[in-house]
DNA sequence: CTTTTCACAGAAGTTACA
DNA sequence: CAAGTGTAACTTCTGTGA
């Protein structure tokens, strides 16, 4: 807690979905969802508009077909995503060296940490519009902020102040502030723990503050009681930390129907311990501790994990390490989804040399498949940019029955017109996203986004 | 010297949350 | 009908040293 409200939360506004409504002009009011769009789908974004169907994050696609069927149906583009976000975020440090993102569209920044730390609320405030203002300049899109003297209740703000808000909460008003809020509102309580505290009778935040720190502690046990009994309060003095290094690296899967052929299992095992190392590699680290992630045709979900003698980034190591942890579970009935991640990172010092010392030959059991040598299907998802030789830039609306329909316009262009073509037509290829915005606009201020 | 007990650390697995 | 990635807490086990 501080006096002053100058920790900043900032939440981009259905952050996929207006990304692409940017982009691709003839989505602006229209429902998007974005998400996976295979059998086993779920939504990432909703846009506003199909919000109002219903529609929201962690649905199944399904669900959000029925609810809201004329809606577009996007497959992510976390590349356009990452981009925007890290001009969001490079604003975000212009305000303080303290940003601490969330994910792609969230970060907490401690604005007393900055060149010009807000000595007052009206500080603050107008510290938190001139934000949004250079976020709607620079990439053409809204964001909601919130402010005040800890984390938590700055998250709390952003949320209430969504979409396209601020809301500073005034430091010495935020127990009555909190009171009357639902305790799914604090952070940390999810809907296990809202649960158990609405059995014991406890509804909203006033509620738990009023059962006291000893009622929170037996209901939720040690940690977790003591810390929803001070963000009940409104205490929280955690800090703002930057760039925290990652403590483990995954990669999962979920196959489009339940894989029950132990072969194949291994195969997929193989792959993903591949595809797990790739980004150990990149990252410049290795691990000690190799988790295999199983989830079976019924939801039900296991890990097993192996502690090896020291860290690796040998792929035949983890491959192998993975396969023996797989050997020890029972996938008769199929399985839904399989992982495979590292913990346990060190820096990428090579202290097992046991393991350095693995021929290059692939181990006996393990799949000597050519794993770069799938055949480069040509998949037309919906979303995603292509290049017609004749008509120029677009996207892929949809596909079926030997047709692909694109529509042709661009970001900053008025709303095109669809035109559909054969599935193998050689004038259409994939193409590499547009930039939202060129840098010309964001300088001068003048991006062209959705209003 | 062996056995019992205790504390502790580390590992393994699950669960909750964002 | 239920993704993917990552963090943290908690429980249960097991080994170790005294």
């Amino acid at each position: 807690m501080r006096g002053q409200p100058s920790i900043l939360h900032l939440d981009m506004d259905a952050f996929y979905a207006s990304v692409e409504q940017a982009a691709k002009p003839s989505l602006r009011g229209k429902p998007v969802i974005v998400g996976g769009l295979g059998p086993r789908g779920v939504v990432a974004t909703a846009s506003y508009e199909a919000r109002r169907f219903g529609v929201h994050s962690a649905m199944p696609m399904g669900q959000a077909r029925r609810l809201s069927p004329h809606a577009a149906f996007l497959v992510p583009r976390f590349a356009v995503y990452r981009e925007i976000s890290e001009r969001v975020m490079a604003l975000l440090g212009e305000l303080s060296p303290l940003v601490e993102p969330l994910s792609l569209d969230e970060a907490f920044v401690d604005l007393a940490a900055g060149p010009a730390p807000p000595t007052s609320s009206a500080a603050a405030r107008r510290a938190g519009e001139g934000l949004r203002a250079r976020i709607r300049a620079a990439t053409g899109l809204t964001g909601s902020v919130g402010l005040a003297g800890s984390k938590m209740l700055a998250k709390i703000a952003s949320e209430q102040a969504k979409p396209d808000g601020l809301l500073l909460i005034e430091p010495g008003t935020e127990r009555e502030l909190l009171a009357p809020m639902p305790v799914r509102t604090l952070p940390g309580v999810g809907p296990a723990t809202a649960e158990t505290l609405r059995r014991a009778g406890l509804a909203t935040v006033g509620d738990a503050a009023e059962a006291g720190e000893a009622e929170l502690l037996r209901l939720l046990g040690r940690a977790h009681g003591h810390a929803v009994h001070a963000m009940a309060l409104g205490l929280d003095d955690r800090a703002v930390v930057p760039d925290r290094d990652a403590k483990s690296i995954s990669v999962e899967d979920t196959f489009d129907t339940d894989v029950t052929d132990r072969a194949r299992i291994r195969f997929e095992v193989a792959r993903l311990a591949e595809r797990c190392v790739g980004r150990l590699r990149s990252a410049a680290r290795s691990g000690r501790t190799v988790v295999l992630k199983v989830r079976r045709y019924d939801f039900t979900t296991l890990t097993r994990s192996e502690t090896l003698r020291g860290p690796t980034d040998d792929p035949v190591v983890i491959a192998e390490a993975a396969g023996r942890l797989l050997e020890g579970v029972d996938t008769t009935e199929g399985v839904r989804l399989l992982g495979v991640g590292v913990s346990g990172l060190a820096d990428f010092t090579q202290e097992d040399l046991f393991a350095q010392a693995t021929p290059a030959e692939p181990a006996a059991g393990a799949p000597a498949v050519p794993l770069a040598e799938e055949p480069v299907e040509r998949r037309w998802l919906p979303g995603l940019d292509v290049t017609h030789a004749r008509h120029g830039p677009g996207w892929i609306q949809g596909s079926g029955v030997g047709r692909v329909t694109v529509r042709f316009e661009r970001p900053g262009s008025p709303p095109g017109r669809a035109r559909t073509f054969r599935l193998d037509d050689p004038e259409l290829t994939h193409s590499d996203p547009l930039p939202l915005v060129t840098d010309a606009d964001a300088e001068a201020g003048t991006a062209r986004g959705p209003r």
